[in-house]
DNA sequence: TGTACATCAGTGAACGCGCGTTCACTGATGTAC
DNA sequence: TGTACATCAGTGAACGCGCGTTCACTGATGTAC
């Protein structure tokens, strides 16, 4: 039935986020990919047109998903107080080390010259969005901007440098940074 | 001759950094760079022992360039005013453009679980090297380590962005954001 | 000065490999009678 | 209820390609006599 194959196609797409969060969405092979959801290279094509478009709704539903984690913050806070806590989690130890439900920002931004431009536009629209959720003025707005690119910065230089102290001293300076 | 080599060498080393700064290290093909410095692949490891040896020495050479180009602020200046111009030049629209003499961190951070450990080092290295060389307290310490990766996120951003107002934008609200 | 030879930077074809993609096939499931 | 057949999700081998790397060769340069 139909609800078999879609079930499958899900599977594929939390693998391939999954794979985009730690590894970047070029890295991972078609064949890993498939692999860690349980199946082998050949019925991939049945379920998407090809890797970069399969690649482009994982970063898509993580960018989604993104945006709905911002949502639950309480709205009523001023925005300073909105930003600081969205900060305190992304720039945590925890959202460093984890490989689900994690941004795929810090692993995609440096990559995007090479993929379609479908994702510079999913960036483009993700990052729009994310200031009409939480600036309520042009100033706000320019916080906004510059705390995605400290916390994006952040974490990437933070996960790049591995584990140690260093580490951990790059998010807590940054998280202390935050407008 | 020797000199003949060696220039030649120095050839290959710049172009591999050049491709380092918009291509990452690990897009460019020995062939493509090499043909950017104006020979043929066979005769490349004549020079450099593999790939990832010539991009770990065009990446640390890059660094070390880096890390002149700061000490040539004015270390008279206080702190603050030393990071602000040093911000002021790395979020420029110049920066983020170019191809020579600009920072290999925006492209390589995302990168860097999929280099050879050297890598790591080298970037560790140069970031405590940069605290060192600006920061004059644990507090600075700190700001230095939140405004690297504000540079570092905001270019990388920016570029992901591709050209355009909200690119601008980016640039323009780090900028404004550094400590 | 001119010829013979050694050196060696660079060439270009070839290698094995992993990749994205294709396709003929399998085998479990469900419907028709 | 039992047999025959259609459907279709998933398999696994094969493809063409570009990659990093190797290697036998070329041809310019400089030294020896």
């Amino acid at each position: 039935m139909n609800d078999r194959k879609s079930q499958t196609r899900e599977r594929i797409l939390a693998a391939a986020g999954k794979a985009l969060i730690t590894r970047g969405p070029i890295e991972p092979s078609v064949s890993d990919i498939m692999g860690a959801a349980g199946l082998t290279v050949g019925g991939f094509y049945a379920h998407f047109e090809s890797k970069d478009a399969l690649m482009l709704e994982a970063f898509s539903a993580l960018l989604a998903q993104r945006r709905e984690m911002v949502a639950t913050i309480d709205d009523q806070l001023p925005g300073d107080e909105r930003r600081a806590l969205l900060a305190a989690f992304y720039l945590s130890r925890k959202h460093r080390d984890a490989s689900d439900h994690a941004c795929p920002l810090p692993s995609t931004v440096g990559e995007m010259s090479r993929l379609p431009d479908n994702f510079r536009e999913a960036l483009g629209e993700h990052v729009e969005l994310m200031v009409a959720q939480l600036a309520a003025s042009p100033e706000e707005a320019d916080k906004v901007l510059a705390d995605v690119a400290l916390m994006v910065g952040g974490l990437a230089l933070a996960r790049a440098l591995g584990p140690g102290d260093l580490s951990d001293r790059v998010l807590r300076a940054a998280k202390s940074a935050v407008l």
